[in-house]
DNA sequence: CTTGACATAGAACGTATGTTCCGCTAGAAT
DNA sequence: ATTCTAGCGGAACATACGTTCTATGTCAAG
């Protein structure tokens, strides 16, 4: 994959075969795609598109004509963006053990389960597992049974953030505001009315993600 | 616009036809067709083209290789339907007043505040808007502030409905689970430690939609 | 200078592909 | 019965299209 430059014609290629295939629902064909760049001989046009080929931004069917579609590569540099993401469902959480974390390894796929969410519900988009909430053990935290609880796999964390923390002598997970009191620890539930949990010892905790969205969804 | 009925034929074309460009990127060669659905005679595909043309499921390009693209009105009864949607945001909902309600005229466009849900978190998609929560006044249904409640605008509710309701004497909203009780209506709170509502009148309960989705983001 | 890699142009070639024409069958209409 | 139409199969045809080959010009490296 070499990561050389494109000329202007490959560039104005690339852009004339994304649009023509919009606008008809199917590629160019060479000879139009010559007319169109202002490239007079079909050998130069196959000699560029072979080159855009080397380079990632389409691949070819050989000996099909317009045989040829424009690589994701490319799609993705064009496109804004896709809005929505697949987060894998990693498992369930409950008070009385850690939350199921995915194993660093495993690829995105692989994990049946997933929800899909649309892009501007997240501020962040890497690292994300979900979680299904099982019990009313969370009610502090103002989750319910049932409820999908979106985490992100960070290390550190900030004031205000709420996490999802396993307490070691408590055995148990809770989802809290946490904010650093001096060498305390100071975990809020998001329940006003309901008293925080001061920490004196932070070994005794353990923080196991960073709650990035609660979706409950009701019938 | 004929509306006759597909031959088998047909159907098998329209199918591997999507199949095929969702696949390479382009659509199929009419040989590609006939070999695929069992027809030994390109003249037939290309009867069959033609008669599809006329059902208005595709249009095609003469004498030009591939030329062909599915009709709008054909994507959109093979397609699962596009997997996100818009919910116009049409304001705020508090304790102190009646939900505001999306006037029923108003289009979908035109609200320019909006959020987008993928399809799958909903069970329905009809008559939805989104309200955002302020303040702490809806604790007890397990939703705070700065929570967006997704609701259904429709007039009969069952038992078991999480519902926007607005009670006139205590000109007061709240969210809560309903639920008949002979003449009676209760009120049941989301949080299970939080005792019911039970109203004695129903003609001072206001349903004002019914609760398909709560979103928390957090950060 | 020569050499070689790179980009281009033009022409010729082979074939993949759409088009057309003719013949056949089954069934409905006359 | 005859006629007409819809649907199918096979073959021949014309060409749109991808491929390949040769030639030319440019430019940096040797």
């Amino acid at each position: 994959m070499a990561k050389k430059q494109l000329t202007d014609r490959q560039t104005r290629m690339l852009d004339f075969i994304l649009q023509f295939s919009e606008e008809n629902g199917y590629p160019p064909s060479i000879r139009q795609i010559g007319k169109n760049v202002g490239i007079s001989s079909t050998s130069v046009v196959n000699y560029n598109l072979n080159r855009l080929v080397e380079e990632g931004y389409l691949s070819r069917d050989q000996k099909v004509s317009r045989g040829l579609r424009l690589t994701e590569k490319f799609l993705k540099a064009a496109e804004p963006l896709a809005n929505v993401i697949r987060i894998p469902k990693v498992g369930r959480i409950f008070a009385g053990e850690p939350v199921p974390l995915p194993s660093t390894d495993s690829p995105i796929f692989g994990t049946d389960e997933a929800i899909e969410i649309t892009r501007d519900l997240l501020s962040s988009t890497d690292n994300l597992f979900a979680l299904e909430v099982k019990g009313e053990s969370m009610i502090d935290a103002m989750v319910g049974d049932g409820d999908i609880v979106v985490m992100k796999r960070e290390l550190d964390w900030r004031n205000g953030d709420m996490v999802a923390v396993w307490l070691r002598d408590k055995e148990e997970t809770t989802l809290k505001y946490i904010y650093r009191e001096g060498t305390r620890v100071r975990l809020q539930p998001a329940n006003p009315t309901m008293d925080p949990i001061i920490i004196e010892n932070p070994e005794n905790l353990e923080v196991q993600g960073k709650v990035m969205l609660v979706v409950r969804q009701l019938n």
